[in-house]
RNA sequence: CGCGGGGUAGAGCAGCCCGGUAGCUCGUCAGGCUCAUAACCUGAAGGUCGUAGGUUCAAAUCCUUCCCCCGCAA
């Protein structure tokens, strides 16, 4: 089939690299290059680097508003556009421009967790399974008919990183599958009594308030490792905690309860022994190792 | 030229401002204690202080080059 890949960061190359190879993927849309990272270099996303290396064209209109940039995307003449995590809404010229349709690729179990974060929310949340959506792109957020869903198994070890690559295989795979029997797949309405969103990740939600459980926090840092981190701040320096977990000792929130081999901190209920942290300007390590040589003394968390 | 921290023994850190014998916590090895031990005691090995230059009687420390790691911000 020829196909119109629409997709930005690293979620979104899995499917587009299985598209490559069992189709004609005539052209790729993703967010234009801008300024990131260190020194801030304009830097291309990751679907663009791999569409250039495959020679495929690549398109980073900034909307699709204008109808210019609509008869464009006619023009590709393409059987069906697949969608994964592009970052830009679709008009309804758009999504009706190829015979086939617009197809997305959801990291959730819909209509559970519409939205930017589906993967992190479901973690943070507690939810014992996640995992991916295909279904028809429409012009409300995430709404469309599934085609086909996969789940995944969330566990106490699942962080945000292993579940989004799990979640990106697992969607190249049920992609495929789609495609290759779209025509006989009764695409199934959403039920709108189970809808949840996915409120896109802040900086701010990062920082660590004691005050909470130790299990809701234990969560949020699993479910935000790699990305964002969770931290708190100790004598001016930022420490991120990468992963914890809780133990059942008791003291006032925010308070150092060991520090000599082990760092136990006191939350609103029970507490959280850190596994694993990363001070700044330092790579992430385990807790034990860094309070070899680091000392943090018991008492109250400076703010 | 976005802002900033770091590279010192196998690991984690201090020392650097104010140049003058390389330190700490742990690990490793040997011996001791012990019914026994990841516990305790004693001792030992282990370092081109990231790289290349410069200043100096003398550089981990001051100046410059380059390489590598990371935090913030995006």
């Amino acid at each position: 089939m020829k196909i119109v890949f629409m997709g930005t960061p690293d979620f979104a190359v899995p499917v587009l690299k299985r598209l490559i190879k069992e189709h004609e993927v005539v052209c790729v849309y993703t967010r234009a290059p801008k300024e990131a990272g260190r020194g801030k270099q304009i830097s291309k996303t990751p679907v663009h680097k791999v569409a250039e290396e495959c020679g495929i064209e690549v398109r980073t209109p900034k909307t699709f508003k204008d109808s210019a940039e609509q008869e464009k995307f006619k023009q590709l003449k393409a059987d069906v556009a697949v969608v994964a995590a592009y970052g830009l809404l679709l008009p309804q010229e758009v999504i009706t421009a190829c015979k086939l349709g617009c197809l997305n690729v959801h990291a959730s179990l819909l209509p559970r967790w519409r939205g930017a974060s589906p993967i992190q929310r479901a973690i943070e949340a507690g939810d014992t399974k996640s995992g991916v959506t295909i279904m028809q792109i429409v012009e409300a957020l995430d709404a469309g008919a599934m085609y086909k869903k996969g789940e995944v198994e969330i566990t106490k070890d699942t962080t945000g990183g292993i579940l989004h690559d799990k979640l990106a295989e697992i969607g190249a795979d049920l992609m495929s599958e789609v495609l290759a029997d779209l025509d006989n797949i009764e695409p199934e309405p959403q039920d709108e009594s189970l809808v949840t969103y996915a409120q896109k990740l802040s900086k701010e939600e990062c920082k660590i308030d004691f005050n909470m459980s130790a299990e809701v926090l234990e969560r949020k840092i699993r479910a935000f490792n790699p990305f964002p981190a969770m931290f708190f701040e100790y004598k001016g320096e930022r420490f991120k905690v990468l992963r914890a977990k809780v133990c059942d000792e008791h003291g006032v929130a925010g308070t150092i309860l060991q520090a000599d081999n082990k760092l136990v901190i006191a939350c609103a209920d029970k507490a959280l022994e850190v596994l694993e942290i990363q001070r700044q300007g330092k790579r992430p390590m385990f807790t034990e190792e860094l309070l070899r040589g680091f000392k943090f003394e018991t008492g109250t968390l400076p703010a």
